[in-house]
DNA sequence: ACGGGTTATACG
DNA sequence: TCGTATAAC
């Protein structure tokens, strides 16, 4: 049975939705009383008034205009309502705008294919809906309905913004493929606030010739500014002229080819499913005279700075379950009596654990990292004048998980795709730079001797493996303990395949004294670092493919395989080496000299189905 | 030495 | 990879 294709892929309709002056509005909605009165929205205000940052179209009138000071725009506009960011942390919170962005995506996504493009941008895909519409719509309809869309761009379509809708019909898109993203960003803009703009693919090649290159996407910079002095191109037509050759020659392989296809309505940019943002960040900056110029004024804000990033990952894992793997911290910095304005400080990254304070030890490790970089072996006063942090690689939790917290409070899950007998295997999750491993270790090697190399290099350290589990489709993990329980734990990954534990624990058994050493792995001594298991445990259903064997233990005891005879009204009931350790995997006793160059880990418990 | 605070992506 | 630069809103 051959497979339904309907829609060639060369035929998406895309709309770009774009907020008109979006804080206003949010500002607006939450108090309707400044519908229609001259508004902006504005960032502090004890220096000139504050900074604008939105503007709405009754004060843009007046010329109004982003990056004014709140005290021009009142010279300008002296009705004009100036309303204030919120400030948490005595910084900017704009988790008011953020939120009110993803309603606007979680409606919008009922309509199609989103991606959140930015806090007030969404590209749409719309292919589906045009299809139904043109399978019930006779032609004659479309047409009719087609020509008022092209004479009169439709107002009001959403209460919110203002909306630019791409439409094309396969029968009529002549010889141009997808070029949708690029184009509805760019109709989008043509007419606002309110109202949208619909590009039938007929118009595009007009379009695009006499279009500024300026205009598009991507070419608002220097590559554009290079594209006018350096080559002569003002529109995106003149480009044509340019062999791809020519193209890569100036602006390198990849920049070239993407400029020979745009020029040509070619890109592949489809619209991705994704209604989250993939980072989380937040800054200051302390400008002039409130740069930072001690230790602790930076530690402070720093703290505070993770505060708030504390908060929005978590509510992230919590309410969207997904976990960041990687904290990075930027600033910008001067020495005194140098004459270089801005030196660069360089920005640091390390793996990220969550927990307020763990998040704020690690930053500020980052910028003390940063700092004796950026300052040599020089002894000169310096200052900060901005400082951000950031949560990236951010992955989402298996499905079903929950804090073991939670598991172990009897708050499992429900069972959804399986429901076979509850055994419970721990699994070990890689997260961010134990992507290394994966990378550099695992793909390049053959997974059976990969295999053999680790589990001989964890027998010849005297290492009792203690657990493994195979995990969700692609990735494979174990945690190896040491004998030393609670020590130190070595991290080891790889990837997966239909290879059981079974298979490696008989391998470490028989190769004890394996020629494979440890050198071959060096990849895997950094991760060997017990604070390196995440307490961010989760329970998930899984499929795993036990065969009652891989969880052998040898030192005593199990936990995890059996957790189904752990009632967790009886916890207290274990044996206490089991609590202590359990207590350990959730606060890992901090060793003071270990460098925290290894990745967290995900824990997860999995239901087993029993043949 | 800045409209300020975020996000995303390409490059080396 | 990580860190930097660029671009956008």
């Amino acid at each position: 049975m051959p497979i339904a294709r309907p829609e060639p892929q060369n035929a998406r309709v895309i709309a770009h939705v774009d907020m008109d002056c979006f804080y206003v509005q949010v500002e607006q909605r939450k108090n309707p009383e400044l519908r229609g009165l001259p508004t902006a929205v504005v960032q502090y205000n004890s220096w000139k008034g504050g900074g604008l940052i939105a503007v709405g179209y009754e004060a843009r009138k007046f010329g109004v205009k982003r990056s004014m000071r709140g005290d021009e725009a009142k010279r300008i506009c002296p009705n004009i309502q100036l309303i204030q960011v919120p400030v948490a942390r005595g910084k900017a919170d704009l988790n008011l705008y953020r939120n009110a962005g993803s309603e606007v995506v979680s409606i919008l996504a009922t309509k199609g294919r989103c991606e959140r493009a930015s806090i007030d941008e969404v590209y749409l895909d719309l292919t589906d809906a045009a299809e139904m519409m043109l399978s019930e719509t006779p032609p004659e309809v479309l047409e009719e309905i087609d020509e008022e869309v092209l004479k009169s761009h439709v107002l009001g379509l959403h209460v919110f913004s203002s909306i630019l809708k791409l439409i094309s019909h396969p029968e009529y898109d002549l010889g141009l493929l997808f070029f949708r993203k690029m184009l509805a960003k760019l109709a989008s803009a043509m007419h606002k606030p309110a109202q949208q703009t619909v590009v039938p693919s007929s118009s595009v090649k007009d379009l695009l010739a006499s279009l500024p290159v300026k205009k598009m996407k991507q070419l608002g910079g220097k590559l554009g500014s290079s594209l006018q002095i350096d080559l002569g191109v003002n529109t995106v037509g003149d480009l044509l002229q340019f062999s791809q050759e020519k193209l890569q020659e100036h602006y390198g392989v990849n920049t070239g080819t993407w400029l020979w296809n745009i020029s040509r309505g070619i890109s592949g940019d489809a619209v991705v499913d994704r209604l989250l943002p993939k980072s989380h960040g937040c800054g200051k900056t302390f400008p002039g005279p409130q740069a930072l110029k001690t230790i602790a004024s930076v530690e402070n804000w720093v703290n505070q700075l993770c505060d708030e990033l504390s908060e929005r990952i978590q509510s992230d894992l919590d309410q969207n379950r997904r976990i960041a793997h990687t904290l990075t911290l930027h600033a910008r910095a001067f020495k005194e009596n140098d004459m270089e304005p801005h030196r660069k400080f360089p920005s640091k990254s390390c793996p990220l654990r969550y927990g307020t304070s763990k998040i704020q030890e690690a930053a500020v490790k980052l910028f003390d990292s940063g700092l004796r970089d950026f300052l040599g072996s020089q002894h000169i006063g310096w200052g900060i004048t901005s400082l951000s942090i950031a949560a990236s690689k951010i992955s989402d939790l298996p499905q079903g998980t929950c804090s073991i917290l939670k598991f172990l409070q009897g708050k499992i899950p429900s069972s959804t795709s399986l429901s076979g007998a509850g055994e419970f295997h721990k699994e070990s999750f890689p997260l961010s730079s134990t992507d290394d491993v994966q990378s550099k270790g695992c793909t390049v090697m053959d997974q059976e001797v990969k295999q053999k190399a680790l589990a001989s290099e964890a027998a010849s350290n005297d290492i009792d493996i203690k657990f493994q589990a195979k995990p969700l489709k692609r990735i494979g993990s174990m945690v190896v303990k040491t004998k030393d329980v609670g020590k130190s734990s070595i991290l080891k990954f790889f990837q997966s395949s239909n290879s059981s534990f079974h298979t490696m624990n008989q391998a470490c058994e028989r190769s004890s004294l394996d020629q494979a050493s440890s050198s071959s792995f060096p990849e895997c001594e950094e991760h060997s670092d017990l604070e390196q298991i995440d307490e961010q445990v989760g329970f998930s259903e899984g499929h795993i493919d036990s065969d009652g064997h891989h969880n052998q233990t040898r030192n005593g005891y199990t936990w995890g395989i059996n957790m189904e005879n752990i009632d967790p009204s009886v916890l207290d009931e274990l044996p206490m080496e089991i609590q202590r350790e359990i207590q350990e995997w959730f606060h890992p006793p901090k060793r003071a000299n270990t460098t925290r160059r290894g990745s967290s880990i995900v824990h997860y418990f999995s239901p087993v189905k029993k043949g």
